[in-house]
DNA sequence: GTCCAGGAGAGGC
DNA sequence: GCCTCTCATGGA
């Protein structure tokens, strides 16, 4: 059993269920109430007892921490919002555990292509199919789960596989970016040599991937937080809590995009996940 | 049955 | 460059 020091600030069951990943599930072990997943490869069961994340994996307690965001220094992101600002304050309220998960850069591109248009319980949904076809079986705590599959694994299964999982016209961009990805004609480990604006172009050539998803890839696959995604939730809080009425029917989704990351800073990306995970949980 | 979902791409202008 | 239409699927 790993024991992981986590401070008060730390929500492990919202950070699992804030739209992030799509794959962690409630599993009780030993009398514990947590969650079995993978971390990469590795299959991990994590729960939280006060002030203590617990978990067992062959995965090391400074993977798993990093992977949660615990080691993250909150405080000092937080100090880089705005201050004066009400909607912020009331949705990092709702939420003052909720942390920035840093997930593997293929799962997390992957699983993006797949969201397009997609409620969050059925992108967990085809998550599970993908895992279940093609990805690799791994026992935890009692438990069997998959692991992601890889870019070779979902090239080799072909689109129309990869529609009758449930991805609809999404299996085209997901093929499409798998095969680029099998064949080496690109490689997300180039992203780290980048700077964020080459790095969202870099992304951006991939099929399925428009501003939206290179945002969500680099927020929360390669840790830049200035990226600011706004999904229909995002832009629904925006519109309604930041502009007046005539303004907010007007405002061009650019400008949106503009306003926000101005306004935000350079760590827009986090103060958008608490907003987004209060938006999607009380509006 | 109807509406909506962590959007993107193609075509028309 | 911007505007509109279309693309499958299942949950609410």
């Amino acid at each position: 059993m790993i024991e992981i020091a986590t401070g008060g600030a730390f929500d492990l069951a919202q950070t699992l269920d804030s739209g992030q990943v799509f794959h962690w599930e409630p599993c009780v072990f030993e009398g514990v109430a947590g969650f079995a997943g993978c971390l990469g490869d590795e299959p991990v069961w994590v729960a939280q007892t006060g002030d203590e994340t617990l978990a067992v994996s062959g995965s090391s307690s400074e993977k798993i921490a990093a992977y949660l965001g615990i080691a993250e220094p909150v405080a000092a992101l937080h100090a880089t919002f705005p201050q004066d600002d009400p909607v912020l304050t009331e949705a990092m309220a709702y939420c003052p555990g909720l942390r920035l998960i840093r997930q593997p850069v293929w799962e997390c591109l992957a699983t993006f292509i797949t969201s397009s248009l997609k409620q969050v319980a059925h992108i967990r949904q085809i998550s599970l199919n993908l895992r279940r076809r093609f990805g690799e079986p791994r026992l935890i705590a009692g438990r069997e789960i998959w692991t992601y599959p890889t870019p070779d694994a979902i090239a080799e299964a072909g689109e129309a596989a990869l529609r009758e999982s449930g991805l609809g016209y999404r299996a085209v961009g997901l093929h499409r970016t798998a095969e680029a990805l099998a064949s080496g004609n690109a490689d997300l480990d180039a992203l780290d040599q980048l700077d964020v604006e080459a790095a969202r172009d870099y992304l951006l050539q991939f099929h399925g991937v428009g501003e939206k998803i290179a945002n969500c890839v680099l927020l929360f696959g390669c840790g830049r937080y200035g990226a600011f995604p706004i999904d229909v939730w995002m832009d629904r809080i925006l519109r309604e809590r930041y502009f007046g009425p005539r303004k907010r029917k007007r405002i061009k989704p650019a400008e949106l995009q503009a306003w926000a990351e101005r306004h935000f800073g350079p760590n827009a990306g986090y103060a958008q996940q608490y907003l987004f995970h209060f938006a999607r949980k009380t509006f």
